[in-house]
DNA sequence: GTGAAAGCGCTAACAA
DNA sequence: TTGTTAGCGCTTTCAC
């Protein structure tokens, strides 16, 4: 890469007259200005990324933590982050933590030494379950901003992007209902998680309100076989008529499996999932969805942090947008 | 975040005894190493990435540009990019090229400013359509080594990690074959890359060698509907007993449809596609799958790009390494 | 054993 | 209009 250095030596100028001449100076001449312009495009110049961070004490960059990059949502979320991002000339680095808090921690620890100004992350699952929080507040305190999404820990004071996850499932578990559906049960494999959990409640809430009813929940573990469990869950309980599904494979396989056990989708039993549009034709009939808009999440959540760290004045206040969901009716409901 | 100029006033010492002490420098008293390093873990020092990337005119930092995110198979190298990245104390930039050779020159252009050592990217579908690679070729003259995987630019002198795409779908098909099946079709709605035009051909091959038999290829757009042309497809064509996907949605719509139709798989007709064993369980029967090993993939290519870059010895032969498919037999097949 | 100084590439206040 | 200088944070050579 050219330097500024061999512009100056080659133009018998001083590297300062380099410099303002691409900035467009009102100081330089504008005879100055073409000879430097033409070289430079000569060669190719561009001002070195990390001269400039060094410079201004500030990256440009922006550290994204995520606990599953494999997950469709989250990944849905980062193309939101980056789509974003590159519009005000950030750049993305991506951390993996796995779920795992170490590695979430690690990936704190790795960028908080001038590799970025600010972070997005969702919180990983075994920080969730052990509720630790002091990493995040460390690295709030020493200046950098946090945008968390998704899954939050809501004790940190940092800006937040959220879903209604509670009256996503309330709602979507009140139109089975209205289906006239007797026996809704609610399939999960996110039990450990803060939305999981809300998605649970909601869903109970609907459940509870309707007399006589008692919600029936089925949990899977990540390391059980998902389809196992739920077909041998549909052979126990013959009159399940409706599925509410907290994540999209639950949905998925929830339909399949119906239909392996004969029963008609919708007639006999409706399904509604957390899925995205492309899940939803993995069923036929295709899957009614509770859709969580991830690249508007990601999108919301990089703009908050941008704006964070564009504002110099002191903004105390945090703010926590939600995102509401939607949910899109298909084929595998009335 | 503290500098080692804030240290060494608060312990009147120099800057660099500061520095020499905290690299444990054998010319540093223990006493003074002792109080640096205490003082150091007190206000949590670290060296500040950006300022070593400068000296050092290094900054441990890989650029990988994808074509899309929401691709399970390019999530997954993208996971293994990573993994592999921070064993070695890289961090990864990503861009998302969005299969658009505009955004794939910018992500280049972007990137090559100092911002990283070097890139790992699969090529834009709209790229190989139009068979640029001039900003390849560039950015490599430029110093900036490339390690292309997957959808490989083959004019572009690099490191390359590609998957065995032909003989995957040539076995594949015969194994078809062998169980007597007599009308497969192939499904792709990857036509335009690189890797969906060699697994046709290895399908065609072995269709063609089978004496009697005449390929049949389905071919889906982008912007079709799926689930319509594989069911209008399966209703024309009543006699398909064999299907090879070419991607996963492919894969296992067909299976669905299938079954929707009437058809028992795997008595009636056998499914084998290009999937992921995530995929593979969201049909019952599970599909049998073309497994691509992606996370391998991606940590062979983080370990080319690492290698070179750490081989200060110009190496001038680039190398190909090709990570053999498996075909995973489950339920979707006899 | 410790410190001063140069330099990585760049910008900007100040000098000429 | 152009050049000199200092400084961002760090390492490292060379002097003391």
């Amino acid at each position: 890469m050219v330097t500024l250095k061999q512009l100056a030596k080659e133009l018998n100028v001083s590297i300062s007259t380099v410099s303002k001449a691409l900035n467009n100076s009102e100081e330089i001449g504008e005879e100055t200005i073409k000879r430097v312009k033409e070289l430079a495009a000569l060669y190719q110049y561009k001002p070195n990324k990390v001269a400039l961070s060094l410079k201004q004490n500030k990256t440009k960059t922006i550290g994204v933590i995520i606990p599953d990059i494999l997950n469709h949502f989250l990944a849905k979320v980062l193309f939101g982050i980056e789509r974003e991002a590159v519009k005000y000339g950030y750049n993305i680095i991506t951390c993996i933590s796995n779920e795992s808090l170490e590695q979430e921690k690690e990936g704190l620890r790795l960028l908080a030494n001038g590799s970025v100004d600010g972070f997005i992350l969702s919180v990983a699952e075994e920080t969730q379950e052990k509720k630790e929080i002091e990493h995040f507040k460390r690295t709030i305190s020493q200046g950098l901003p946090i945008v968390m999404f998704d899954r939050v820990a809501h004790d940190v004071l940092c800006d937040k992007v959220i879903v209604d996850d509670y009256d996503a499932t309330y709602n979507a578990t009140k139109s089975l209902l209205q289906e006239k559906r007797k026996n809704i049960v609610f399939i999960t494999s996110i039990d450990g998680l803060s939305v999981g959990k809300l998605r649970e409640r909601g869903y109970t809430k609907a459940i509870l309100e309707n007399n006589g009813n008692q919600p029936m929940v089925l949990k899977i573990k990540k390391k059980d076989d998902q389809q196992k469990k739920i077909m041998s869950f549909f052979k126990k309980n013959k009159n399940i008529d409706g599925v509410i599904a907290a994540d999209s494979s639950s949905g998925i396989i929830a339909i399949n499996t119906a239909i392996k056990l004969g029963l008609k989708v919708p007639k006999d039993i409706s399904v509604i999932g957390f899925a995205s549009k492309s899940d939803s034709y993995h069923t036929i009939p295709q899957l009614t969805t509770i859709r969580q808009h991830a690249k508007e999440i990601g999108a919301q959540a990089a703009q908050m942090l941008i704006n964070r760290l564009q504002n110099k004045p002191v903004e105390e206040d945090v703010k926590t947008k939600i995102v509401k969901t939607s949910l899109i009716k298909s084929k595998s409901t009335l």
